[in-house]
DNA sequence: ATGCTTGTTGGACAGTCGTACAACAACTGC
DNA sequence: GCAGTTGTTGTACGACTGTCCAACAAGCAT
């Protein structure tokens, strides 16, 4: 008389990637207050005690799953602009444009943002984490931009003003999305884009 | 033989002033995570038990604290725009100069703002509240766009612009300092003021 | 001086938190 | 089939959380 297995054996990895997936759920659901181990554990369908094995600390996972997101939605960047074609100016357009469509622009990773930017402050692992996504972004940013015919002496002011728009506009999109809409902060992010790249100086 | 007072009784406004001081520093210090009852009590020189008198509830209180460094920083550039005299276009760069400038520009205000934006997707109070806040701070910048002479139709997606880019560049130099100088988001910033208010459409 | 109002105290309360760890069992290689 | 490895469990632990409330005392009115 055999009993089915009480638990299935992962290996490292997926179940590392189980638990980075759970905790954005649970972030996205409860918010950042309610992103205990427990509730993880619990959303992962896993004991409380595994999430000390495969990471550091409650911590080290959150900055785990901002990875993970920065991670997901830098593909789905990548994809708009693939699928953009050629021409460098609707290359561009997608990406801002994409930076405001489901999955990027939900309500739902706000909190995975949040947590994390929390943790900047007080821990310099994850200050320093921040500073290599955020110049990775600004990198891809400042090469469609270039190809747009940027001269390279303003790449990195353009590069740094349109990030911070779009963040900013990302934000206020997540915060209060009835203050305006996808296709204004779309709209508004072009025209602004239309000003940096025709205008001289 | 009479003993000091053992404590002093405040002005109930008094009191609600020094707590919401007190918070703010906590979350400066401390980030969001140690901002507890307690923690906030020891800080303000007080029992713990008088937080819940003044306040419903932890989360009640740091939106005050949030209400209360909003006005600050309010007071901060509404002087920097009174400072700039007559010149339209001078106030306007004023506002944006200031954002970037110390008391507003500086790490310990983030976990304020952090800690906020954590309550907002859960609870309707306080999402109401940062409608009401957000909306005050493009109102404003709508008329101070509408004084350098911005044709009315464009005023709204302007001053939505505007307060995007001041707010994606004001989080960044919280988060990353070195990623680049406050003067250099007042250069960027003033670049793209320029680049909306001379360019059609 | 006495009483009253009420700001204030300090601790009790029931939870929840993150972490650590011994025991267990699923899988691998034999 | 058996042993060894190690992913996994469940719980215990101490510290902390927010909230509540009876007792106290500061200051005002009388």
């Amino acid at each position: 008389m055999t009993s089915p297995p009480a638990f299935r054996r992962s290996e490292p990895d997926a179940r590392r990637a189980d638990l980075i997936a759970a905790t954005a759920r649970v972030l996205a659901r409860e918010g950042t207050g309610g992103a205990s181990v427990r509730a993880i554990a619990v959303e992962a369908g896993v004991s409380p005690g595994l999430v000390g094995h495969y990471f550091a600390g409650i911590d080290a996972l959150v900055a785990a799953t901002y990875a993970h997101v920065e991670h997901t939605v830098s593909e789905a960047l990548d994809a708009a602009v693939a699928a953009a074609g050629p021409d460098p100016r609707a290359r561009l357009d997608a990406f801002v444009t994409a930076s405001f469509s489901p999955p990027i622009a939900s309500g739902e990773l706000l909190a995975t943002w949040t947590a994390f930017w929390s943790l900047v402050r007080s821990r310099d692992d994850i200050a320093r984490q921040h500073d290599e996504q955020y110049a990775a972004f600004r990198a891809r940013l400042e090469s469609l931009l270039a190809e747009c015919g940027l001269p390279a002496p303003r790449l990195r002011h353009a590069a740094i003003a349109i990030t911070a728009l779009v963040d900013g506009l990302w934000l206020e999109l997540c915060l209060s999305p009835q203050a305006f809409s996808a296709d204004e902060a779309g709209t508004i992010a072009r025209s602004v884009l239309d000003a940096l790249t025709s205008s001289g100086r």
